[in-house]
DNA sequence: AAACAAATTGCAAACGTTTGCATAAATCTT
DNA sequence: AAGATTTATGCAAACGTTTGCAATTTGTTT
């Protein structure tokens, strides 16, 4: 239907100028009078022209592009099935938008592993933020040492020669523990993996608000699914019955799973055990019980992220940062 | 730390040969000896070398990568909260990495709604996915009569000038009403937006099941939000009390809003009301009791979408198609 | 009105690949 | 052993922007 592609030459031609004038027009360079570069920004719109990008980057050696990577493990599905890790996807998309960026989307499957050669060597994206530290920082390390502007949300206490931003994980399990404690609950387990640096942090939490109150701490360690909490909780009744009176989750999904288990055997909760989550991903609020959880301001951190990109490629050297959170109170925990 | 990056003519240099015979090579073309290929390779490995894509996109005038739009209709939160849409988006991922593509996300929020312009004549993307019918189909009408490669994950019995990939719909939404009749149900509310092009088709099979067992109808228009539901579920048995022993829920959110108020009155499901909700999400499965939905093969049409996308590319002319639905049974419509 | 400064615009050379065509080397015919 | 093929490589011209510098126009000062 369209006649073939127009260039800036051609653009230039119907103007009666010179391609440079309208490439700067069309950049709103100040160097063109106002009142030409107006014109020539209709001329374009009329014309629904827009920039051969492939051409702009080759010449300027920038993309505007930020590669996404969905840092996985490999040995576990969280993927797939924790809307977290989508949701803070989203959240990013939305953030780099907002700054003129791009969003190359990959997960940690792709063709190669070293992540400054692919994305950044071959000049695909300017910088890279990796979403979830993973067990091994392998990669991130890499990319890092070679230069890359490089973000990672995960756990900012975490030492690192990159700048990590993420929830106060520590304070997080803390504030999680202290609650369940404060609702009565005397024998409180840790589900999840502390194997995983986020969680490690929210264990430690856990485990210093346990030895303050002269509890006694009792891990079930399981990777970040609903179905291995399930089977989790589920075996821990079989062999122990019911040892304890409240649960830190370490994600909401994983709470769902456990919330499973106590509800086949009618458990009740929040009164034989308390539970709380932590994400709170939209589900918290409409399960019932609603469950409560810590909540991780996901908006306001992937506008971090993506400054804190900015700043690397603007040569700055940025640190880590902990971004604030927040305990919802709802039913599960409550009594 | 690293010197400033290579390219294919420094390369060409350290190999002794032109950069015409190593281009070729790192392509794999077998017009270069095969010898010759495999020592350039090694020797590009070795060094850490890749393809400036600016410059080769520039040349080739392809990108290999395609867009992915998150078609969201602006006056719904559901991008945000409905995981069912973002594992698509990570479904479609993986299906374009399988075929060495790469993925550009978006949202309708996006700059422009000229789609065509932005993506394609602006050469970042070699076609188009679109994630969402969205109640309004202007901007896909505009992209795909600009003769954009184009496919739309959607409702594929909407006639359309491009191609829809989507479940059945209509069946989905019969199987579901049929299910609950069968289960003894006899006022089933439908619980969604008929105005929604996909919702629409849920419905009209759920009036034919309805017709059909000469039932009456009884549709609750809502968002779809899980608080929509809530609060459309709350209100109903506030103004009429319990007048429904089953819901055909268009999406699972919906039906988990739904569930929550029924709970919240002492309600059984599925003996009072069964349930079934529409995506099988995993909350599904790990919800207490668990929720009957109709499972879309989302990795099945991803695999789908992608190559009728490709086809297009390669200047065939593609159809919609539908891709099978599954009814997965759990306690809530049970009895 | 000339001389100078400031504001606009144009010229032409990059950016790093790919690829049609020409050439050189190797292999095959007779 | 010399031409005719086949196979392997190199030359050089694109692809469509951006940008330093030069050139032109306009405005200001004396």
């Amino acid at each position: 239907m369209n006649d073939r592609k127009l260039k800036l030459a051609d653009l230039a031609k119907l103007a009666g100028v010179s391609t440079s004038t309208v490439s700067r027009a069309l950049n709103d360079n100040p160097l063109i009078k106002k009142e030409t570069r107006d014109k020539l920004q209709q001329l374009a719109k009329k014309h629904n022209f827009s920039l051969n990008t492939a051409a702009s980057r080759l010449r300027t050696q920038k993309t505007n592009v930020v590669a996404v990577i969905i840092n996985l493990d490999g040995d576990t599905e969280q993927s797939i099935n924790d809307p977290f890790l989508l949701k803070i996807v989203g959240e990013i998309n939305l953030a780099l938008n907002k700054f003129g960026l791009e969003l190359l989307l990959s997960n940690s499957f792709m063709a190669s592993d070293d992540w400054a050669n692919y994305f950044i060597n071959s000049r695909r994206a300017d910088g890279i933020i990796v979403v979830g530290q993973g067990k091994s920082q392998a990669n991130i390390e890499a990319a890092a040492s070679a230069g890359v502007p490089l973000v990672v949300w995960g756990d900012p206490k975490t030492p690192s020669s990159y700048p990590i931003v993420g929830s106060d994980n520590y304070l997080g399990g803390r504030l999680a523990t202290e609650h369940l404690l404060a609702n009565g609950a005397k024998n409180i387990l840790f589900l999840g993996d502390p194997g995983h640096a986020e969680i490690s942090e929210r264990h430690r939490g856990y485990l210093d608000a346990i030895n303050e109150a002269k509890a006694t701490p009792h891990v079930v360690s399981i990777d970040i699914t609903s179905s291995a909490a399930y089977k989790g909780i589920n075996q821990l009744l079989v062999e122990k019955g019911l040892c304890f009176d409240g649960i830190m989750a370490c994600s909401d999904m994983v709470a769902f799973g456990a919330m499973k288990a106590l509800k086949e055997r009618y458990i009740s909760i929040p009164n034989d055990v308390a539970l709380v989550g932590f994400d709170d991903i939209a589900m918290a609020d409409i399960s019932h019980p609603s469950l409560s959880s810590i909540k991780q301001n996901t908006q306001r951190a992937s506008v971090i992220l993506v400054e804190k990109l900015l700043a690397q490629l603007a040569g700055q050297s940025v640190e880590s940062q902990v971004v604030e959170i927040e305990l919802v109170n709802r039913q599960s925990s409550q009594r």
